[in-house]
DNA sequence: CACTCTATCTGCACATGATGCGAACACGCA
DNA sequence: TGCGTGTTCGCATCATGTGCAGATAGAGTG
């Protein structure tokens, strides 16, 4: 998504008004790679501004979303994750902590695929799913962290 | 997942009892490829079996899943989705009907990923999303179909 | 066939994520 | 400063799932 200041602008020339919430929003995303929940993120801007509504931290992901500044996923894990990265990328996951790291897939587009006969496509989605280097060390680590990542790369396709 | 008359004795040897509401389900899902739901399964199997009951469709899905006879799958619509095709294999969706197809992936094992250093991969998700052949002449579909695909393959990768 | 043990079924309460709605509020322009 | 409309907020509501406990009924045994 964009930054702050350019957001600020573009919903100012649409009509939209910039509320301190949607700029606190606007900060909290831009440049977050951590994936957030809605509830995550309330959490964050409940600190810095208490009293936001979580009903507001869901009309601004909401709208943001619907104007292409965030894409949005829901890998399964109960609630939708938010992504200020917009480019074509990917995810893995891990399904101890539910961290959600981006990767980069070549070819992605570029797929032999068979069953696709009648539908048209618009978008691919690839998910994969382990555990990431901090839970294979603590295998029971259950509080997600920031950026952190280190060795071992393993691949595979196994469902 | 294996044939009714198969998952009764399997149960029966491994000391689970084989009752009507599990046979009933083990019917209504094999060869099933609609991906039902756990409400569109007690939709199905209400109607065969009157006062089933809708914890008893989520503790035998459940249970299967975990048996590793029947997959289950979040596309973000809302509901998990279970597949009794457990071999390898990937889906399309319908962003109109949310109608659910299997497809095959060449050389999804071989991907070329950037980013999963330090994850452990057990597992690889593609989801294609699009929509089917039916929504596309009818745009406003809502109801999905058994099993009707045509013409106009495309494939893409927007994200 | 009756008996018994125990897995299973069922119904309801509860948890969580997310949305609809209406009144009060405040951004942005004149 | 004043006004109009888009926003925020809080609460009710919906939907998918799960936890719990008593009633029920497989399935092996006598």
């Amino acid at each position: 998504m964009r930054s702050p200041a350019e957001l600020s602008s573009a919903f100012r020339e649409s009509g939209l008004k910039v509320t301190p919430q949607r700029q606190l929003l606007f900060r909290l995303l831009h440049d977050n790679a951590t994936h957030p929940t809605a509830d995550a993120l309330y959490a964050s801007a409940s600190q810095q501004m208490p009293g936001i509504s979580l009903r507001t931290v869901y009309q601004t992901l909401t709208d943001l979303t619907s104007m292409g500044e965030l894409q949005s996923f829901d890998f399964g894990n109960g609630a939708t994750r938010f992504d200020p990265n917009v480019g074509s990328h990917h995810h893995v996951v891990c399904r101890s902590c539910h961290e959600v790291a981006d990767v980069y897939v070549d070819a992605a587009a570029d797929l032999d695929v068979a069953g696709l006969e009648g539908f048209t496509i618009d978008r691919s989605d690839i998910v994969f799913h382990g555990v990431c280097a901090r839970c294979s060390a603590t295998p029971h680590a259950t509080t997600p962290q920031p950026t952190s990542q280190t060795n071992s790369p393993t691949t595979g396709d196994m469902p």
